[in-house]
DNA sequence: GTCTATACGCGGATAGAC
DNA sequence: GTCTATCCGCGTATAGAC
């Protein structure tokens, strides 16, 4: 090998990193390898001696994102606010969530993208998805009548289905409006009970 | 003109009827002019004369998606069951849905690619998506601590995102399980109350 | 391992015949 | 208005030099 094995874990995070942020804000579809070798400083024949094909890419860059989910998310929890949860989703649905796709959970940007990909993609998708559910489920505040695990699933479809549809929209009252439904609602739903380990 | 007015009308029809398809089965950057026009047993040449680009066609798919949205969604209430919500959340969250993304809501399938459209993408969405809510708010069962336009909202974000991850998994279990949470949380959302119309 | 250069196919859009 | 043929750019992936 000509490069320092440092030098390469260091390529490979970068590429990966940039298709993170790629992927998310224009699809799986719309971005080309060369976009994402040059985001990261490097030439498109460097990325394919990382990874060998743009789907593996993409498959790396969703286990990546899910698995830093509960991080994102239990980041606060582990702060021990009371409020941690309202904190949560006044962030998850706040203006710059909105407006930052590239930046921002991956749920709503590339589901549709892990859909549409083969079953081996949504056999990564599902696992580390599966992972942040089961973590979130500790700590996620009770709701009457479901079980924290289906508190967990509604509250992931309600926030993402959420965003995704008030990125469609191009008026930022409409945006806000439908933030806001959602938002109401994510807090009563989880609401009815104190967070299971705080007091 | 060489056509007669309704075999050009027919036409028109046939391209949107297989761009509505495959667009939202495929994303908007994954399918290509020609395979709409072969699906519509047309050429190329032909979809130009009628739309004058690709993301114009998009436009009018997403336009004709959403504005048969309230059509589909209140055809049930206008049967007066007593429990058309529950049908109608039933269906959308059910197997034969999850397996039809051609033929299902436009919302989990396309409402990512009408937010990386351009301004005139998302302001159609926009428009043809509060004429359905205003409709869809007329009738949907009240939820406690919501008004009906918060209802509406939060439904669509929920249903339409239960469907975007459940979709994005491998295994059918999880999808179950994705589907059944949210399945019991709309039914609890909007049944604390009788709807508002009926008795 | 990375770069340069390129093969190869696909896709959006157009021109001309009918 | 539609079809056939084509231009042209983009994108994935590969081959060879270093």
């Amino acid at each position: 090998m000509r490069c320092t094995a440092q030098q390469q874990q260091e390529n490979r995070e970068a590429i990966l990193a940039a298709a993170r942020r790629l992927f998310k804000e224009s699809g799986y579809a719309a971005v080309g390898i060369d976009a994402i070798a040059q985001s990261a400083g490097l030439t498109s024949g460097a990325l394919y001696s990382q990874y060998p094909s743009k789907q593996v890419l993409f498959e790396a860059v969703l286990e990546a994102e899910l698995l830093d989910f509960p991080r994102r998310w239990l980041g606060r929890a582990a702060q021990s606010a009371p409020d941690w949860w309202q904190q949560l989703v006044a962030g998850y649905l706040g203006k710059r969530h909105l407006n930052n796709a590239a930046g921002g959970c991956v749920l709503p940007s590339l589901s549709v993208d892990a859909a549409r990909g083969g079953e081996a993609t949504q056999q990564i998708y599902e696992d580390a998805l599966l992972e942040a559910v089961d973590a979130l489920a500790q700590v996620i505040p009770g709701a009457s009548d479901l079980t924290p695990r289906e508190t967990v699933w509604s509250m992931l479809a309600l926030l993402a289905g959420a965003i995704m549809l008030a990125r469609a929209t191009r008026t930022k009252a409409v945006a806000a409006e439908i933030l806001e439904a959602c938002r109401t609602l994510a807090l009563q739903v989880s609401a009815t009970q104190p967070p299971q380990g705080a007091a």
